[in-house]
DNA sequence: CGCGCAACATGACGGCTGTCATACGGCCCC
DNA sequence: GGGGCCGTATGACAGCCGTCATGTTGCGCG
């Protein structure tokens, strides 16, 4: 663990529109953090005793079903809080979060984190408006859910992936995130077969191509096609 | 349109916990508003210009799929707030709500909310509290659409029902709520077919009986045992 | 190099469930 | 009373998709 500069803390967006001055005093109290590839940050059910934002790197955030299964709520990365409901609320995490990069937090206490809100109206207000977004999100994902086909759900999520990380290259649209079968059937609700069964179709279609180090979107107009089903 | 007075103010959950001065200067600038049953009280995409909370009565809070089908993100009863959250962030609505009964509802203009706020900074912790519950709620209900079956999801919905709202009486527990077939397909992401079958086989098999005002759930173990499922 | 493990891949099979079609009872309104 | 509409009910049928089973590939490690 090490103190953060400045510079460091100006990435993350709770932080970014406070003044030099009160981001000096979050620098006093918080702590950086590396984590491997695949380490559990926190889980379901742990007590929200500290604040963590991510500095480098991405973190999937995750619950299990009643029946045992996984899915991913949401991926999170540079810039993004981490449990901040959990910590002001002070219940319980809901969810558990695991990293899928080496990865860099920033740690803040629960203690000096309510000293810092009392201190700046600021971040309570940067806090509602996080809140907003993932609200609007999951009720989006959650409309979404219902009653579409796999497939669909397949191509809305690499069209998601597209506009937000997706760069030109490789002759297609590349989104540098290694995501297994696994976690692609958790994120969009089904099994690791059907996940398979899709990506293996569209490898061969040369609609999406998987790589290394991330996925390779080349027919994106098909994409658009199937999520309009 | 008539002004409320402090009593009914009380039965709001984020006015309940402020200062008699401080509720005085909402009842200033409240207005109440009566609603006949199946009325649309804003719509998804309407500018969020006021701010509304029940006083009786319930109201569904839906959101449209991209096929055109409506899923019900939740039904929020007296005491409840809005649309709060568009309004703070003024951003449009990102649902609809329409009444399922008769309903009250208490309106503050956005201008004057936001004057509010302002001023009672327990306010804006009393928001925030409302949104982790929802939050909360949400990512639940996520969890469960994804991998399970139908006749899981209903079962859990009325034992949720149950607990909520639910009495002993006509022997059995009387949920006092009357939901059309087509809404309990929206609340658990189904068709009206399938809806009308499973409450059709637990009507003959006296799981659950249909009532004009509500349902009646007489085996609430089988309930148990087809929610663990 | 051989072993073992994890991820990926593919096929068979069955059932849940969505879709389509039809019918019945209650209610409002003319 | 008759007609139309809405909600409820029931059956036939197809197909997606979850489950089970079996192989293949790639990688780390001794």
């Amino acid at each position: 663990m090490s103190v953060p500069d400045d510079d460091l803390l100006r990435r993350i967006a709770l932080f970014r529109r406070l003044s030099p001055g009160a981001r000096a005093r979050v620098a006093e109290v918080a702590h950086l953090r590396a984590y491997d590839r695949g380490e559990l940050i926190f889980a379901e059910g742990d007590p929200a005793d500290v604040f963590i934002a991510i500095v480098t790197g991405r973190v999937k955030v995750f619950k299990s079903t009643p029946a045992g299964k996984e899915i991913i709520l949401e991926i999170f990365g540079a810039g993004d809080p981490l449990g901040a409901v959990a910590v002001y609320e002070n219940v319980p995490f809901p969810a558990s979060a695991i990293t899928l990069e080496p990865t860099q937090c920033l740690r803040v206490e629960q203690a000096a984190f309510f000293r810092l809100l009392e201190q700046d109206p600021v971040l309570v207000r940067g806090l509602l408006s996080g809140l907003t977004l993932r609200l609007a999100e999951l009720t989006r994902r959650l409309a979404e859910l219902s009653g579409g086909r796999v497939e669909t759900r397949f191509a809305r999520l690499f069209l998601k992936l597209c506009d937000q990380i997706g760069r030109q290259e490789r002759g297609g649209i590349f989104v540098p995130m290694a995501l297994s079968r696994q976690e692609l059937a958790n994120l969009t609700g089904t099994t690791i077969e059907t996940a398979i069964r899709i990506m293996s179709r569209w490898q061969k279609e040369d609609v999406v191509h998987t790589e290394k180090d991330g996925f390779v979107v080349l027919d994106r107009s098909a994409l658009n096609e199937t999520s309009a089903t």
